[in-house]
DNA sequence: ATGGTAGCACGGCTA
């Protein structure tokens, strides 16, 4: 099966384009991020009536995150755990069962972090933004054991926000002190990648000039100036199922683009 | 330091 995941940027400015991706590359099942809309008002129809089944949870006007798949989404569950009070809508899990075996299904909009506000110690300042990436990411890494102890294939997909490598990025120095690519983000996300995930992506490719978004300002996608920010992890019993995993970059080039592309890894299930 | 672009929703935040 091919899944995959696409940071939208908005649902309601993104139907053509996503009802073009979604015919031309026929996604198994897929993630999408900031939909921008609530459950109530998000346009179900442009996704349902290719087939899908679909799952939200929605925000209004910011964030958000969805789920659809061809087969029956099961076991549903929406937020993060670890924070009652956090009103973000960043996650969302399903499981889909294939004649094959299941796949249990993670869909993260983790969160940018900046403007990054440390203290005169150089921590990040509490209530800030960075401190909230930072402490999103230690609930994520909570959860992730949690599911890794299910003991079947995992995949945890979606925009990240961390640039993992100097290599993915078009000009790693522009980046250095950013929330997405300063060295407390990088080794949060190794802390995560540690617990024992595959990034798909790298598993398939190496080297540099791979990349999942370019800013819509001063030409960036004309010129390269991107970065990769979208991932697929996989667990061991996911990764070992793995048979290709791609960036559809052209996507970007398309009619009123989102500012990220999708990333999709095909599995033998 | 600013401004460059885009979405949501109609003012200002987020990225």
């Amino acid at each position: 099966m091919k899944i995959a995941s696409f940071n939208i940027n908005g649902i309601k400015a993104r139907g053509p384009a996503l009802a073009q991706w979604l015919d031309a590359a026929q996604p198994d099942l897929a993630v999408l991020q900031e939909i921008k809309s609530t459950d109530e008002t998000f346009p179900r129809a442009l996704i349902e009536d290719k087939g899908y089944h679909l799952e939200t949870h929605g925000q209004k006007g910011f964030n958000g995150v969805a789920i659809l798949s061809k087969l029956p989404l099961e076991d549903v569950t929406r937020g993060l755990p670890g924070d009652d009070d956090d009103p973000q809508a960043r996650w969302i899990e399903a499981t889909v069962s294939t004649p094959r075996g299941a796949l249990r299904v993670v869909g993260l909009y983790l969160p940018n972090g900046n403007p990054v506000e440390l203290d005169s110690s150089g921590a990040p300042v509490a209530g800030g933004k960075y401190a909230y990436k930072l402490a999103w990411m230690a609930r994520m890494d909570m959860r992730l054991r949690a599911l890794l102890a299910l003991e079947m294939p995992l995949a945890v997909m979606g925009d990240y926000n961390i640039i993992p490598q100097a290599e993915d990025a078009a000009r790693p120095e522009a980046w250095r002190e950013d929330a997405l690519f300063r060295l407390p983000s990088r080794k949060m996300f190794r802390i995560l990648v540690n617990l024992g995930f595959t990034d798909a992506f790298r598993a398939r490719h190496a080297g540099s000039g791979h990349y999942s978004f370019w800013d819509y300002q001063a030409g960036a996608f004309q010129r390269n100036d991107g970065i990769r920010i979208d991932h697929i992890l996989l667990n061991c019993h996911a990764a070992d199922l793995l048979q290709d995993c791609r960036i559809d970059a052209d996507v970007r080039a398309g009619e009123k683009p989102s500012d990220h592309v999708p990333i999709w890894a095909q599995l033998a299930l």
